[in-house]
DNA sequence: TACAGTAGAGAACGAACGTTCTCCGCGCAA
DNA sequence: TTGCGCGGAGAACGTTCGTTCTCTACTGTA
Protein backbone atom coordinates (compact mmCIF):
# COMPACT_ATOMS: atom_id res chain seq x y z
CA UNK A 1 0.00 0.00 0.00
CA UNK A 2 2.60 2.28 -0.22
CA UNK A 3 1.78 3.65 -3.54
CA UNK A 4 -0.62 6.68 -2.87
CA UNK A 5 -2.71 6.90 -6.04
CA UNK A 6 -3.42 2.73 -5.29
CA UNK A 7 -4.66 3.39 -1.90
CA UNK A 8 -6.49 6.17 -3.04
CA UNK A 9 -8.38 3.88 -6.21
CA UNK A 10 -8.61 0.80 -2.93
CA UNK A 11 -10.06 3.41 -0.42
CA UNK A 12 -12.60 5.35 -3.12
CA UNK A 13 -13.57 1.57 -5.07
CA UNK A 14 -14.91 0.53 -1.31
CA UNK A 15 -16.53 3.65 -0.23
CA UNK A 16 -18.48 3.62 -3.76
CA UNK A 17 -19.58 0.58 -2.92
CA UNK A 18 -20.65 0.85 0.55
CA UNK A 19 -21.99 4.27 -0.18
CA UNK A 20 -24.07 2.98 -2.88
CA UNK A 21 -25.20 -0.37 -1.09
CA UNK A 22 -26.70 1.59 2.25
CA UNK A 23 -26.30 4.90 1.63
CA UNK A 24 -23.18 7.54 2.51
CA UNK A 25 -24.23 8.11 6.85
CA UNK A 26 -25.33 4.58 7.28
CA UNK A 27 -21.92 3.64 6.19
CA UNK A 28 -18.96 4.74 9.02
CA UNK A 29 -15.40 5.46 8.15
CA UNK A 30 -14.41 2.64 9.85
CA UNK A 31 -16.61 0.58 7.41
CA UNK A 32 -14.61 2.03 4.94
CA UNK A 33 -11.46 0.97 6.41
CA UNK A 34 -12.18 -2.41 6.83
CA UNK A 35 -13.01 -2.89 3.63
CA UNK A 36 -10.50 -1.06 1.69
CA UNK A 37 -7.99 -2.43 3.73
CA UNK A 38 -6.16 0.67 4.54
CA UNK A 39 -5.54 2.68 7.96
CA UNK A 40 -7.95 5.38 9.12
CA UNK A 41 -5.11 7.14 9.67
CA UNK A 42 -4.08 6.84 5.94
CA UNK A 43 -7.45 7.42 4.50
CA UNK A 44 -7.17 11.02 6.56
CA UNK A 45 -3.95 12.01 4.84
CA UNK A 46 -5.81 11.12 1.66
CA UNK A 47 -8.66 12.53 2.26
CA UNK A 48 -9.35 15.62 4.69
CA UNK A 49 -12.79 14.58 5.59
CA UNK A 50 -15.82 11.96 4.58
CA UNK A 51 -17.38 14.82 3.11
CA UNK A 52 -14.18 14.98 0.78
CA UNK A 53 -14.63 11.45 -0.02
CA UNK A 54 -17.87 11.61 -0.88
CA UNK A 55 -16.79 13.77 -3.33
CA UNK A 56 -13.87 11.20 -4.99
CA UNK A 57 -16.51 8.83 -4.76
CA UNK A 58 -18.99 10.80 -7.15
CA UNK A 59 -16.10 11.73 -9.24
CA UNK A 60 -15.37 8.10 -10.02
CA UNK A 61 -18.72 7.45 -10.52
CA UNK A 62 -18.97 9.59 -13.37
CA UNK A 63 -16.30 7.80 -14.99
CA UNK A 64 -17.87 4.63 -14.46
CA UNK A 65 -20.87 6.41 -15.99
CA UNK A 66 -18.81 8.02 -18.84
CA UNK A 67 -17.23 4.83 -19.71
CA UNK A 68 -21.05 2.69 -19.47
CA UNK A 69 -22.42 5.69 -22.09
CA UNK A 70 -19.61 5.27 -24.34
CA UNK A 71 -19.20 1.88 -24.69
CA UNK A 72 -23.01 1.54 -24.84
CA UNK A 73 -22.90 3.78 -27.96
CA UNK A 74 -19.98 2.05 -28.88
CA UNK A 75 -22.07 0.30 -31.36
CA UNK A 76 -23.98 3.08 -32.91
CA UNK A 77 -23.55 4.62 -36.23
CA UNK A 78 -26.18 7.49 -35.73
CA UNK A 79 -26.81 10.33 -33.19
CA UNK A 80 -30.01 8.89 -32.92
CA UNK A 81 -28.69 5.58 -32.66
CA UNK A 82 -26.38 7.16 -29.85
CA UNK A 83 -29.40 8.43 -27.93
CA UNK A 84 -31.30 5.46 -27.89
CA UNK A 85 -28.41 3.64 -27.06
CA UNK A 86 -27.98 5.40 -23.43
CA UNK A 87 -31.65 3.83 -22.59
CA UNK A 88 -30.26 0.19 -23.49
CA UNK A 89 -27.15 0.88 -21.13
CA UNK A 90 -30.14 1.79 -18.78
CA UNK A 91 -32.08 -1.26 -19.69
CA UNK A 92 -28.90 -3.38 -18.66
CA UNK A 93 -27.93 -1.36 -15.30
CA UNK A 94 -31.91 -1.76 -14.16
CA UNK A 95 -31.62 -5.22 -14.64
CA UNK A 96 -28.14 -5.89 -12.41
CA UNK A 97 -29.38 -7.35 -9.08
CA UNK A 98 -27.86 -4.64 -6.80
CA UNK A 99 -28.86 -2.00 -9.29
CA UNK A 100 -30.36 1.03 -6.21
CA UNK A 101 -30.98 3.58 -8.35
CA UNK A 102 -28.42 6.82 -9.55
CA UNK A 103 -25.94 7.27 -6.93
CA UNK A 104 -25.86 10.83 -7.66
CA UNK A 105 -29.82 11.28 -7.19
CA UNK A 106 -29.57 9.10 -4.25
CA UNK A 107 -26.79 11.06 -2.69
CA UNK A 108 -28.28 14.76 -3.53
CA UNK A 109 -31.39 13.51 -1.34
CA UNK A 110 -29.64 12.61 1.50
CA UNK A 111 -26.47 14.99 1.63
CA UNK A 112 -27.38 18.61 -0.80
CA UNK A 113 -28.88 20.31 2.41
CA UNK A 114 -25.93 19.46 4.42
CA UNK A 115 -22.70 19.57 1.57
CA UNK A 116 -22.20 22.27 -0.50
CA UNK A 117 -19.28 20.17 -1.90
CA UNK A 118 -21.69 17.18 -2.77
CA UNK A 119 -24.26 19.27 -4.32
CA UNK A 120 -21.78 20.63 -6.55
CA UNK A 121 -20.23 17.47 -7.81
CA UNK A 122 -23.54 16.01 -8.65
CA UNK A 123 -24.82 18.96 -10.78
CA UNK A 124 -21.72 19.24 -12.18
CA UNK A 125 -22.77 15.36 -13.28
CA UNK A 126 -26.06 15.85 -14.53
CA UNK A 127 -24.70 19.38 -16.17
CA UNK A 128 -22.43 17.27 -18.58
CA UNK A 129 -24.49 14.82 -19.31
CA UNK A 130 -26.80 16.91 -20.44
CA UNK A 131 -24.26 18.85 -22.77
CA UNK A 132 -24.00 15.13 -24.09
CA UNK A 133 -27.63 14.71 -25.15
CA UNK A 134 -27.72 18.18 -26.23
CA UNK A 135 -24.37 17.80 -28.58
CA UNK A 136 -26.56 14.62 -30.08
CA UNK A 137 -29.83 16.44 -30.20
CA UNK A 138 -27.74 19.28 -32.29
CA UNK A 139 -26.17 16.81 -34.92
CA UNK A 140 -29.83 15.67 -36.19
CA UNK A 141 -30.50 19.20 -36.07
CA UNK A 142 -33.41 18.69 -33.66
CA UNK A 143 -34.67 21.95 -31.85
CA UNK A 144 -32.66 22.51 -28.63
CA UNK A 145 -35.74 21.68 -25.94
CA UNK A 146 -35.43 18.50 -26.81
CA UNK A 147 -32.12 17.95 -25.66
CA UNK A 148 -33.44 18.71 -21.41
CA UNK A 149 -36.78 16.15 -22.77
CA UNK A 150 -34.65 13.32 -23.20
CA UNK A 151 -32.76 13.88 -20.31
CA UNK A 152 -35.66 14.24 -17.87
CA UNK A 153 -36.97 10.82 -19.21
CA UNK A 154 -33.39 9.51 -18.37
CA UNK A 155 -33.73 11.08 -14.77
CA UNK A 156 -37.76 9.80 -14.03
CA UNK A 157 -36.44 6.47 -15.61
CA UNK A 158 -33.64 5.87 -13.06
CA UNK A 159 -36.21 6.62 -9.86
CA UNK A 160 -38.61 5.32 -11.13
CA UNK A 161 -36.82 2.10 -11.78
CA UNK A 162 -34.99 2.21 -8.29
CA UNK A 163 -38.02 3.31 -6.45
CA UNK A 164 -40.65 0.22 -8.05
CA UNK A 165 -37.35 -2.67 -7.86
CA UNK A 166 -38.20 -3.21 -11.88
CA UNK A 167 -36.37 -2.51 -15.02
CA UNK A 168 -38.85 -1.22 -17.18
CA UNK A 169 -38.89 2.08 -16.93
CA UNK A 170 -36.16 1.83 -19.29
CA UNK A 171 -37.97 0.70 -21.96
CA UNK A 172 -40.87 2.72 -21.57
CA UNK A 173 -38.29 6.06 -21.68
CA UNK A 174 -36.69 4.58 -24.52
CA UNK A 175 -40.00 4.59 -26.44
CA UNK A 176 -40.97 8.05 -25.60
CA UNK A 177 -37.99 9.65 -27.30
CA UNK A 178 -38.42 7.44 -30.20
CA UNK A 179 -41.82 9.14 -30.23
CA UNK A 180 -40.41 12.93 -29.48
CA UNK A 181 -37.43 12.05 -32.11
CA UNK A 182 -39.99 10.96 -34.67
CA UNK A 183 -42.04 14.13 -34.04
CA UNK A 184 -39.34 16.79 -33.74
CA UNK A 185 -36.69 15.84 -35.82
CA UNK A 186 -38.75 14.48 -38.86
CA UNK A 187 -35.47 13.69 -41.38
CA UNK A 188 -34.15 11.43 -38.90
CA UNK A 189 -32.74 8.51 -40.78
CA UNK B 1 -51.91 19.38 24.33
CA UNK B 2 -54.79 17.07 25.69
CA UNK B 3 -56.20 15.91 22.08
CA UNK B 4 -54.27 12.78 20.79
CA UNK B 5 -54.62 13.32 17.52
CA UNK B 6 -54.12 17.52 17.56
CA UNK B 7 -50.26 16.04 19.18
CA UNK B 8 -49.57 13.45 16.46
CA UNK B 9 -50.64 16.24 13.54
CA UNK B 10 -48.23 18.31 15.82
CA UNK B 11 -45.29 16.08 15.80
CA UNK B 12 -45.64 15.07 12.04
CA UNK B 13 -45.90 18.64 10.75
CA UNK B 14 -42.65 20.03 12.54
CA UNK B 15 -41.08 16.39 11.06
CA UNK B 16 -42.19 17.02 7.91
CA UNK B 17 -40.84 20.23 7.70
CA UNK B 18 -37.31 19.59 9.37
CA UNK B 19 -36.89 16.34 7.09
CA UNK B 20 -37.47 17.78 3.95
CA UNK B 21 -35.54 21.10 4.63
CA UNK B 22 -32.60 18.64 6.47
CA UNK B 23 -32.49 15.45 5.52
CA UNK B 24 -34.23 12.46 7.53
CA UNK B 25 -30.70 11.82 9.31
CA UNK B 26 -29.39 15.18 9.92
CA UNK B 27 -31.92 15.89 12.02
CA UNK B 28 -32.64 14.67 15.84
CA UNK B 29 -35.52 13.62 17.57
CA UNK B 30 -34.40 16.71 20.07
CA UNK B 31 -35.05 18.62 16.98
CA UNK B 32 -38.52 17.34 16.70
CA UNK B 33 -39.60 17.51 20.02
CA UNK B 34 -38.17 21.52 20.15
CA UNK B 35 -39.77 21.84 16.56
CA UNK B 36 -43.47 20.46 17.46
CA UNK B 37 -43.43 22.03 21.50
CA UNK B 38 -44.53 17.96 22.48
CA UNK B 39 -42.54 16.22 24.61
CA UNK B 40 -40.11 12.96 23.65
CA UNK B 41 -42.17 10.81 26.07
CA UNK B 42 -45.06 11.86 24.07
CA UNK B 43 -43.53 11.91 21.02
CA UNK B 44 -42.41 7.99 21.70
CA UNK B 45 -46.24 6.84 23.06
CA UNK B 46 -47.44 8.59 19.17
CA UNK B 47 -44.69 6.67 17.76
CA UNK B 48 -43.13 3.97 18.63
CA UNK B 49 -39.86 4.72 16.93
CA UNK B 50 -38.03 7.71 14.71
CA UNK B 51 -38.61 5.19 11.71
CA UNK B 52 -42.30 4.90 12.10
CA UNK B 53 -42.69 8.74 12.25
CA UNK B 54 -40.65 8.45 8.84
CA UNK B 55 -43.33 6.81 7.89
CA UNK B 56 -46.05 8.94 9.05
CA UNK B 57 -44.31 12.18 7.55
CA UNK B 58 -44.36 10.40 4.32
CA UNK B 59 -48.44 9.80 4.52
CA UNK B 60 -49.20 13.30 5.42
CA UNK B 61 -46.79 14.33 2.70
CA UNK B 62 -48.68 12.29 0.54
CA UNK B 63 -51.64 13.90 1.10
CA UNK B 64 -50.64 17.29 0.30
CA UNK B 65 -49.49 16.04 -2.86
CA UNK B 66 -52.79 14.63 -3.78
CA UNK B 67 -54.44 17.77 -2.41
CA UNK B 68 -52.25 19.98 -5.22
CA UNK B 69 -52.59 17.62 -7.72
CA UNK B 70 -56.27 17.86 -6.76
CA UNK B 71 -57.16 21.35 -7.04
CA UNK B 72 -54.51 22.51 -9.98
CA UNK B 73 -56.55 19.97 -11.85
CA UNK B 74 -59.56 21.62 -10.80
CA UNK B 75 -59.90 23.90 -13.22
CA UNK B 76 -59.15 21.12 -16.07
CA UNK B 77 -61.93 20.66 -18.04
CA UNK B 78 -60.71 17.47 -19.88
CA UNK B 79 -58.55 14.36 -19.03
CA UNK B 80 -55.68 15.90 -21.41
CA UNK B 81 -55.87 19.34 -19.48
CA UNK B 82 -55.73 17.42 -16.33
CA UNK B 83 -52.49 15.24 -17.61
CA UNK B 84 -50.85 18.88 -18.39
CA UNK B 85 -52.32 20.13 -15.05
CA UNK B 86 -49.74 18.19 -13.11
CA UNK B 87 -46.92 19.62 -14.94
CA UNK B 88 -48.49 23.47 -14.15
CA UNK B 89 -48.94 22.15 -10.60
CA UNK B 90 -44.90 21.59 -10.70
CA UNK B 91 -43.77 24.07 -12.28
CA UNK B 92 -45.77 26.40 -9.24
CA UNK B 93 -43.75 23.63 -6.56
CA UNK B 94 -40.48 23.96 -8.40
CA UNK B 95 -40.45 28.10 -8.13
CA UNK B 96 -41.22 28.00 -4.38
CA UNK B 97 -38.25 29.14 -2.79
CA UNK B 98 -37.51 25.98 -0.17
CA UNK B 99 -38.00 23.59 -3.14
CA UNK B 100 -35.48 20.69 -2.37
CA UNK B 101 -36.94 18.35 -4.62
CA UNK B 102 -39.96 15.31 -3.96
CA UNK B 103 -39.35 13.87 -0.60
CA UNK B 104 -40.16 10.59 -1.35
CA UNK B 105 -37.33 10.32 -3.99
CA UNK B 106 -34.69 12.23 -1.08
CA UNK B 107 -36.23 10.05 1.90
CA UNK B 108 -36.09 6.62 -0.61
CA UNK B 109 -32.41 7.75 -1.66
CA UNK B 110 -31.30 8.04 1.98
CA UNK B 111 -33.57 5.16 3.47
CA UNK B 112 -34.72 2.44 1.70
CA UNK B 113 -31.47 0.32 2.02
CA UNK B 114 -32.10 0.47 5.73
CA UNK B 115 -35.71 0.52 6.20
CA UNK B 116 -38.43 -1.50 4.60
CA UNK B 117 -40.91 0.12 5.82
CA UNK B 118 -39.56 3.67 4.38
CA UNK B 119 -39.30 2.06 1.09
CA UNK B 120 -42.95 0.40 1.03
CA UNK B 121 -44.21 3.87 1.54
CA UNK B 122 -42.45 5.49 -1.07
CA UNK B 123 -43.13 3.00 -3.52
CA UNK B 124 -47.38 3.15 -2.68
CA UNK B 125 -47.16 6.54 -3.25
CA UNK B 126 -45.63 6.15 -7.22
CA UNK B 127 -47.90 3.25 -7.58
CA UNK B 128 -50.74 5.43 -6.45
CA UNK B 129 -49.62 8.57 -8.80
CA UNK B 130 -48.69 6.12 -11.80
CA UNK B 131 -52.83 4.80 -11.19
CA UNK B 132 -54.03 8.60 -11.14
CA UNK B 133 -52.12 8.94 -14.33
CA UNK B 134 -52.83 6.04 -15.93
CA UNK B 135 -56.96 6.83 -15.61
CA UNK B 136 -56.45 10.36 -17.12
CA UNK B 137 -54.47 8.08 -20.37
CA UNK B 138 -57.54 5.68 -20.28
CA UNK B 139 -60.26 8.24 -20.03
CA UNK B 140 -58.18 9.62 -23.30
CA UNK B 141 -58.40 6.27 -25.10
CA UNK B 142 -54.70 6.24 -25.22
CA UNK B 143 -52.49 3.24 -25.18
CA UNK B 144 -51.49 2.38 -21.84
CA UNK B 145 -47.74 2.44 -22.39
CA UNK B 146 -47.87 6.46 -22.27
CA UNK B 147 -48.80 6.69 -18.93
CA UNK B 148 -45.61 5.22 -17.34
CA UNK B 149 -44.16 7.47 -19.86
CA UNK B 150 -45.59 10.30 -18.65
CA UNK B 151 -45.07 9.27 -15.18
CA UNK B 152 -41.51 8.97 -15.60
CA UNK B 153 -41.37 12.92 -17.28
CA UNK B 154 -42.99 13.87 -14.18
CA UNK B 155 -39.99 12.02 -11.33
CA UNK B 156 -37.04 13.23 -14.17
CA UNK B 157 -38.51 16.80 -14.00
CA UNK B 158 -38.56 16.64 -10.22
CA UNK B 159 -35.21 15.23 -9.87
CA UNK B 160 -33.91 17.45 -12.77
CA UNK B 161 -35.27 20.23 -11.21
CA UNK B 162 -34.16 19.71 -7.46
CA UNK B 163 -30.38 19.34 -8.50
CA UNK B 164 -30.38 22.06 -11.25
CA UNK B 165 -32.09 24.28 -8.54
CA UNK B 166 -34.24 25.86 -11.76
CA UNK B 167 -37.51 25.08 -12.48
CA UNK B 168 -37.24 24.73 -16.48
CA UNK B 169 -38.19 21.04 -16.14
CA UNK B 170 -41.41 21.55 -15.57
CA UNK B 171 -41.95 23.42 -18.81
CA UNK B 172 -39.71 20.87 -20.58
CA UNK B 173 -41.30 18.17 -19.17
CA UNK B 174 -45.16 18.95 -19.93
CA UNK B 175 -43.88 19.90 -23.78
CA UNK B 176 -42.57 16.70 -23.63
CA UNK B 177 -46.33 15.82 -22.63
CA UNK B 178 -47.78 17.50 -25.16
CA UNK B 179 -45.66 15.82 -27.88
CA UNK B 180 -46.50 12.58 -26.66
CA UNK B 181 -50.35 13.21 -26.43
CA UNK B 182 -50.18 14.35 -29.74
CA UNK B 183 -48.26 11.57 -31.41
CA UNK B 184 -50.32 8.81 -29.27
CA UNK B 185 -54.08 10.34 -29.13
CA UNK B 186 -55.04 11.64 -31.94
CA UNK B 187 -58.35 11.99 -31.52
CA UNK B 188 -57.66 14.43 -28.17
CA UNK B 189 -59.66 17.50 -28.32
C1' DT C 1 24.67 -3.10 16.69
C1' DA C 2 22.47 1.13 17.83
C1' DC C 3 19.51 4.74 16.70
C1' DA C 4 16.51 8.22 14.40
C1' DG C 5 12.59 8.76 11.61
C1' DT C 6 8.40 7.25 9.43
C1' DA C 7 4.08 5.03 8.75
C1' DG C 8 0.55 1.75 10.08
C1' DA C 9 -2.92 -0.14 13.32
C1' DG C 10 -6.45 0.67 16.10
C1' DA C 11 -7.49 2.64 20.84
C1' DA C 12 -9.41 6.78 22.39
C1' DC C 13 -11.97 11.22 22.26
C1' DG C 14 -15.82 14.37 22.37
C1' DA C 15 -20.13 14.97 20.28
C1' DA C 16 -24.56 13.53 18.87
C1' DC C 17 -27.69 10.05 18.04
C1' DG C 18 -32.27 7.18 19.29
C1' DT C 19 -34.41 5.77 23.17
C1' DT C 20 -35.58 5.27 28.15
C1' DC C 21 -36.02 6.80 32.95
C1' DT C 22 -36.64 9.68 36.74
C1' DC C 23 -38.45 13.21 38.84
C1' DC C 24 -41.80 16.90 39.55
C1' DG C 25 -46.27 19.16 39.66
C1' DC C 26 -50.98 19.04 38.95
C1' DG C 27 -55.94 17.26 39.36
C1' DC C 28 -59.07 14.71 42.00
C1' DA C 29 -61.37 11.44 45.41
C1' DA C 30 -62.24 11.01 50.37
C1' DT D 1 -56.22 18.69 53.78
C1' DT D 2 -54.10 14.59 52.45
C1' DG D 3 -52.82 10.95 49.54
C1' DC D 4 -52.68 9.05 44.91
C1' DG D 5 -52.06 8.55 40.10
C1' DC D 6 -51.00 10.44 35.75
C1' DG D 7 -48.50 12.96 32.28
C1' DG D 8 -44.97 16.24 30.88
C1' DA D 9 -40.09 17.85 30.83
C1' DG D 10 -35.72 16.90 29.93
C1' DA D 11 -31.65 14.47 32.17
C1' DA D 12 -29.40 10.30 31.36
C1' DC D 13 -28.13 5.93 28.98
C1' DG D 14 -25.63 3.14 25.83
C1' DT D 15 -24.12 3.32 21.23
C1' DT D 16 -22.02 5.04 17.24
C1' DC D 17 -20.18 8.61 14.67
C1' DG D 18 -16.07 11.46 12.54
C1' DT D 19 -11.70 12.48 13.78
C1' DT D 20 -7.26 12.40 16.36
C1' DC D 21 -3.56 10.34 19.08
C1' DT D 22 -0.51 7.05 20.79
C1' DC D 23 2.10 3.26 20.52
C1' DT D 24 4.55 -0.09 17.94
C1' DA D 25 7.39 -2.04 14.32
C1' DC D 26 10.20 -1.45 10.61
C1' DT D 27 13.65 0.87 7.46
C1' DG D 28 18.00 2.91 6.39
C1' DT D 29 22.41 4.79 8.12
C1' DA D 30 26.76 4.90 10.72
Amino acid sequence: MADEEAAREQVVRAADELFYTKGVQAVGMDAVRTAAGVSLKRIYSLFSSKDELVVAVLRHRTAVWDDGIASASERATTARARLLAIFDFLDGWFREPDFRGCAFINTHGELSATSQAVADAVREQKRTFQEYVARLVAELDGPPELAPQIAILAEGAQTTAAIAGTPDAARYARDAVETLLDAKVPASV
